[in-house]
Order: structure tokens, then sequence, then C-alpha cells
DNA sequence: ACATTTTTGATAGTAATACTGTCTTTTTGC
DNA sequence: GCAAAAAGACAGTATTACTATCAAAAATGT
């Protein structure tokens, strides 16, 4: 398998399977469709990805290395663990207000397609063997370095990688609940999702580890 | 289509789908293998689902409804809103203990089936529209009562349902990680892992909601 | 500038999947 | 015992998820 990065190809590649994962889901998304709207053969697709699970994977720790890498420059030179969590937070959620100067890559939609079909990627049968090949390393070093910050806090606290992942799965998972099982979610849709969302997750995080959620910025 | 449980065949089927579905993941399952399985044909199976994706809703469906069971004939006749919640967790995690008399469901396995599969019952790209066809009734409708308690606890909580689904996707979420993804939870597999899970799920939900967990029972 | 290597495209082909249709046999309920 | 419903036995189709082969185009090194 060779780097989609690394050529035209590759990237027009990554860039049209985020807009089709978007449009059809995963389930009737197919490569001969993706072929088709790039004009190019389902064979060349397979050269860079062998199937479309492996593509996902591919794309959702596209992603989570995104919001790692955001946290991790905007955190830095921040000495309090709170607010370094708070700063994680907010960049988790609004992971996709910034732009890297990658134009093949729109991050908005990303974001829609790692929330509605991220789980995915990792709610397989070969999870054991996939997991082992390091296939989902960038989400569990995401969620490692969350859960230090975590123990910045408290470093007695018996829970940090469970209310680290539970941070990012709750993320995703209401702003789909808001979207399309509104009776899931107490936070409703519209321009403040975001904000909305942002104030529940401190809220919780914040609580349970007996701190007051900083409020500052 | 017709209800699987009026018929024996219908029994059979619902039966093995979820031997299947847990020996053979969502993706690998189809109607083909589980005729073979239960020496029918996929024409039969087709008569009573459309498809897998309404089979998996239906076990699904079913598991909640049998949650949802448990928790009110547990924790009816008792006043007390924090313990009720705590009952609620507890029959959350345990739910596969109890056993219905009803042959034709392993609820242990299908315990597992909805862990591992249970999210691709509503992570689809037609979610809008299965959803007002009530297709989700069950999940909300648990979701909900559960929420109902929290308000009990403290009626101006502002994230109710929020926190309510979040117990429920956190619950099946941590089983799936310790099991499979350990790196993602603070607990982990074997013996006591329902044990840790419920005080894990009772110390993050009486933490967000101001109370000391009822460690009591 | 040219030969070489790499990448891509064109085309074909296969086994399996996800169904639908039709007809016969079996089961069941009264 | 008979009518109706359910199940089985086929057969068939479009699509999916690939693999294989070979030619054309593009990039690369010298």
């Amino acid at each position: 398998m060779k780097d989609p990065q690394d050529s035209e190809l590759g990237k027009k590649i990554i860039e049209h399977s985020i807009i089709l994962f978007d449009e059809l889901g995963f389930e009737s998304f197919t490569f001969k469709k993706l072929a088709k709207a790039i004009n190019s053969t389902e064979k060349s697709i397979y050269r860079y990805f062998e199937n479309k699970h492996f593509m996902l994977l591919f794309l959702s720790s596209w992603y989570w290395e995104w919001v790692k890498y955001l946290i991790e420059i905007n955190s830095r030179n921040i000495e309090d663990p709170e607010r370094k969590l708070k700063i994680a937070i907010q960049n988790l959620v609004n992971a996709t207000d910034e732009n890297p100067g990658n134009k093949y890559i729109n991050e908005h939609i990303l974001h829609k397609v790692v929330i509605k079909e991220g789980g995915k990627a990792y709610h397989i049968h070969d999870v054991d063997d996939e997991n082992k090949a390091g296939l989902f390393y960038s989400y569990k070093s995401l969620v490692k370095s969350v859960s230090e910050i975590i123990l910045e806090i408290d470093p007695k606290f018996p829970y940090s990688l469970s209310l680290s992942s539970n941070l990012f799965e709750m993320a995703n998972n209401q702003i789909y609940f808001a979207e399309h099982l509104p009776k899931l979610s107490s936070i409703s849709c519209g321009k403040n999702i975001n904000d909305d969302l942002i104030k529940m997750l401190s809220y919780f995080v914040f609580k349970i580890l007996d701190r007051k959620p900083v409020f500052a910025e």
C-alpha cells in the first residue's frame, strides 16, 4: 500500500472519500462510486487502500491526530492543568474551525464523518488483531495525553483513562444525538451547539474532578 | 413482515441471529449463513426481517426493553431517587444475570452483541427517517425514564437527558474498551469487571449530580 | 533528451452478497 | 378433513468487493 498523501491521485482520493462518506454513509459508499467521482478506476483506489474499512480508519486517525496536534500547540506553555483541560475540550469541539494549510482535507466534513461513522472503525470483528497491529494508535495516544492532564489536576483520580475516552466519545455522540436523536441529548442544534457542548462537557468533567470549571477566556 | 416472536421459526431465527452476530460480527453476518445454521432458507428469514440492519435493530430494541423492564420492577416502591438511580446502574450493568422465562434469547450473548454492534443500529444514513418511523423508541424511552430519576434528584439539573444517554453509552463502551482496547479504559477485564464498572459509573453520575454515591446494599 | 521505472487507466473476470419471484410442500387452526 | 398460512426449494438478478493483465502516461535519473 502506498501513502495517499504522497501523490496527487492519493490526495484526490482522500478529498473525495471524505465527501462521499458524508454523502452516502459508510454502508452505501463503494470504491466504484468513489472512482467515478474522481474519474479514476477502482483498481487505482485499491492501490492506496485495501478496502473502505481501512480508508475510514485512515480518515479517523487523521482526524484524531489533528485534534491532538491542536490541543498540544494550544496548551503549550500553559502551566495550570485545569486551563489545559479546558483548552483540550475547546479544541476538541471546535477542531474544525482551524484549518491546516491542507487543501485536500475538508475538516468540517471530516468531522461529520467521524461523528457518524467513526465508531465503526473499531467496532469490528478483528478489533484485537488490528489493535495489535497498532491501527488505533492515534486515538489511544490522544486519550492518553488528555488522561495525563487529568492526572495533573488530581494525581489520585482513579479513572483518568475512562474519563478521557468518555470525553471524546461523548462529545461526538452528543452532537450526533442533538442532530438526529434529540430525545437523547440535552443540547440542541443551532449555532450555539458547539458552545453549549463545551459548557456541558466542562461541567461534567470538572464536576467529576471536584473542580469548578475554568470559565475564563 | 410478521412478528418473529409469534412462530417457532421466528424464535429460532432470533435465537441463532444472536449467536451468529456474536460469532461473525455484523459485517460478516449474512442471512444465507443464518439460514444454513437453522436449516432453513434465506427466503424464510426475509419473511420476518427486511435485512440484517432491521434484525439488529430488533435485537437491540429487545435488549433495551429488557433493561428498562428490569430497572422498573427493581426500583418500584422505592422512594429515594438516589437509590433508584443506583439500582438503575446496577441493573444496566448486570442485566444479563437475570433471565426471563424465555428460552430463545440468550441475554448474555445478546449483551455482547449490543456492546459490539449496538451503535450501528442508529449510526446509519437513514437515521432521521427511521427515527421518524419510531424505530428507536425503546432506547429513547429508557433514556427518558432514567433522565426522570435524575430530575427527581436535582430538578434543576440542566443536562438530564445527556447524562442519562451518556450513562448507557459509556457503560457499553467501557466494557468494550476494557476487553479490546484497554488503553482507553480505567477498568480491566476479569471477574470484577461488572462491579468495577458499577462503581465507576456511580462515581461519575453522583459526582456530576453533586451527591455522594449510595453504597448501601 | 531519452531510457527506465513507476504510476495510472482500461478492461475483464470471479465469488459472494443482498435481495426478488414463483411454485410446491408442509403445517396449522377450525 | 379442509382452507389458509407458513415454510421450503429452486431460480434468477444487480451489485459488491475484490483480483489479474496489460497498455498508456507520467515522473525520474543521468
